[in-house]
RNA sequence: GGUCCCUUAGUGUAGUGGUUAUCACGCCUCCCUGUCACGGAGGAGAUCACCGGUCCGAAUCCGGUAGGGACCGCCA
């Protein structure tokens, strides 16, 4: 293959008079009879080819067989075009073809390759190679690559030590499920993948290494959501002898850099901080959109005596009454629009959604007679009403209260096109609580993870009342998301045995556990800290993508399985009987049925498709 | 584990009981020397996911199965 002079993305005026040799793929063929465009096309972009029949009738033909997507040898001179392309960065050149050689036709692709497809998911990951071909998949992946490689050049210029850690390692029961890996060598016994490096990068600490790094690969075997894989990548850091503020400061240089270096955007440091108190009043969330207002207000102090039972009722009742209020809502949404949205946070168990309009001086709406003039002046009062607002009000229990309306609010803020674009609003969410209950599993459990240190107030409460203590943790938020999340570990056996102790631990399960790590607290552990950052839905908020399965090579669909190499699959019996696993009786057809499946299509494949003489 | 939704040429879609199953892109053939979402003329391409039921008649209604999507739970 001779030498390729740039990519075909690159051929501008600069290459003007000379020849060149471009490999790449065919992004079209116009044909005007005796004149020819190829649009050629590679990772940089693409650059117009043209033959005519001053070329030669050998390379006319060629140039007329040419098929979207067959991989080809371009060899000619770049010159300047008589009409020029404004839209296209080799727009004012075009390479006028001496040679074309075909490497490899292509059939036709089951979807267009370009941006605005809309072919269904499946078929997507089914023809990975040829979806990531696009070119905002492949911007995507490579805005990936330069977040890795910024990541890799900050903590190498702080000082920061690159240690990786087992992906084979031991099972916990806290926190999500795992991922277990049988062991032939111990047929019965497992390995668990890691849903996070947590422990090892403590144990660094311990080790005395001060500063480490990792771009770990995690894995939880939880159900998908869009910004939800069953693996994905942590930008894992932690620090000894530093406080909050120093791993912060590490972070924001980090996230300082990414920025820059990415999207060339300058991130004003320090970034604000907000507490988990504040965040959750004013937002319903813990991880508030901060890049616009329409925060919610506690109107329990006004209705806690209404006439109006929902309202008073659910106070009386040890719950609140909160409502943000859509600015030029009124007119925006119908009766029928807010009662979809009613419908739709019933999944939070809401009960209902109270609403009134406030136009022109009056109140209307269902709940406007249950109004006192009392209620609507401090209505006009607590929201600071101009006239055109549409007032929500949720009326129950904290949390339905707070989902309800953190979800509300995101939608109005999203329908009425308040969100102010291109914008990346960072904050860090400070002071969270210890421990939160779980309605699921009827106990409390630890709001971060086990290994984080409570506050001064909060060691103090272990012993009493662990369940109001509060956390030395932080996540960091941007635009409404969840970017990543750190605290001050604990560094000594005995906090730790408390912390074990309040969340429900025995000393016999505690030390089954964990003892290996509560004996090396005890053997010169020093103060240590650190942090994590997501870096698919780093990279997905970067690049613009509503989905981290475009950030992502090779991701799982919505059901965790991956329809190109079709994974997860049956095995061999005779892998079961090595690793001494028998798949059960009820679970047998669908096993059968998968095998038959995929035969099937694999049978298919090679009777339509092969070239393979038997 | 739960709720809701989807499955019609290669792709995306229209089609609410009787149609020659709609349209666009793509594909094939021919024409065309300045296109760039080229243009023009013509053409091929669909057992309407699968199984069963209701009906004189089903892409359409009902039940089941499979595959897929969104969300709640779960997950930080």
């Amino acid at each position: 293959m001779d030498k390729r002079t740039d990519y075909a993305g690159n051929i501008t005026s600069k290459y003007e008079g000379q020849e060149v040799t471009l490999y790449g793929w065919v992004q079209r063929v116009r044909n005007l009879g005796n004149l020819v465009f190829i649009d050629l096309r590679d990772r940089e972009g693409i650059v117009q080819v043209v033959v005519n029949k001053d070329s030669g009738e050998k390379l006319m033909e060629i140039a007329d067989s040419l098929n979207n997507e067959d991989v080809i040898e371009v060899k000619g001179k770049v010159v300047k075009r008589s009409s020029v392309n404004p839209e296209m960065k080799t727009g004012e050149v075009e390479v006028d073809a001496t040679e074309i050689d075909v490497l490899n036709k292509s059939k036709v692709p089951p979807f267009e390759i370009k941006d605005d497809i809309n072919a269904a998911e499946q078929t997507r990951l089914k023809y990975r190679y040829l979806d990531l071909r696009r070119p905002t998949l492949q911007r995507a992946i490579i805005l990936r690559s330069k977040i890795l490689k910024a990541v890799h050049e900050y903590f190498d210029e702080q000082g920061f030590i690159d240690i990786e850690t087992p992906i084979l390692g031991k099972s916990s029961p806290e926190g999500a499920r795992d991922y277990l890996v049988p062991s032939r060598i111990y047929p019965g016994s497992f390995y668990a993948l890691p849903q996070s490096p947590q422990l090892f990068k403590q144990l660094l600490m311990g080790a005395g290494f001060d500063k480490y790094y990792q771009l770990a690969r995690c894995f939880r075997d939880e159900d998908l959501r869009g910004d939800r894989q069953p693996e994905f990548t942590q930008i894992d850091m932690e620090t000894s002898f530093l406080d909050e503020q120093g791993v912060q400061d590490y972070t924001e240089g980090l996230l300082k850099k990414i920025m820059k270096d990415v999207m060339n955007i300058d991130l004003k440091t320090p970034i604000k901080r907000i507490t988990w108190d504040e965040a959750m009043n004013k937002y319903g969330s813990d991880k508030p959109d901060t890049r616009y207002e329409m925060y919610l207000h506690d109107l329990s102090p006004i209705f806690k005596d209404s006439d109006f039972k929902v309202f008073s009722g659910a106070i009386a009742d040890g719950g609140v009454v909160k409502g943000i209020a859509v600015k030029n809502g009124a007119k925006e949404y119908s009766r029928k629009k807010i009662e979809e949205k009613q419908d739709y946070i019933k999944r939070y168990n809401a009960k209902g959604l109270a609403w009134v309009k406030y136009e022109d001086g009056e109140f209307s709406g269902p709940i406007a007679r249950f109004l006192t003039d009392e209620n609507k002046e401090a209505l006009k009062k607590e929201f600071d009403l101009e006239g055109g607002e549409l007032i929500v009000i949720v009326a129950d229990k904290w949390k339905v209260v707070t989902d309800s309306l953190d979800h509300l609010r995101r939608e109005f803020a999203h329908e009425t096109g308040i969100i102010p674009e291109g914008v990346f609003d960072f904050v860090w969410v400070v002071d969270w609580p210890l421990f939160e209950y779980d309605e699921g599993l009827g106990r409390w459990i630890a709001a971060h993870h086990p290994f984080t240190m409570p506050d001064d107030e909060g060691i103090k409460l272990l012993d009493t009342d662990p369940h109001k203590a509060h956390a030395r943790s932080y996540d960091i938020v941007m635009n409404g998301d969840e970017m990543g999340g750190g605290s001050i570990r604990i560094h000594k056996r005995s906090i730790q045995e408390k912390m074990f102790k309040a969340l429900g631990f025995t000393k016999k399960r505690a030390y089954e556990q964990f003892g290996y790590l509560m004996d090396a607290l005890d053997m010169g552990f020093p103060p240590h800290a650190g942090l994590a950052i997501g870096l698919d839905r780093l990279a997905m908020m970067l690049a613009g993508k509503d989905n981290i399965r475009d950030v992502t090579a090779f991701p799982k669909n919505a059901s965790a399985s991956e329809p190109m190499m079709h994974a997860p699959a049956p095995v061999a019996d005779k892998q079961l009987t090595d690793i001494g696993i028998e798949v059960e009786k009820q679970y047998e057809d669908s096993v059968k049925e998968t095998e038959q499946r995929l035969e099937k299509e694999a049978q298919e494949d090679a009777d339509n498709n092969s070239t393979w003489d038997e």
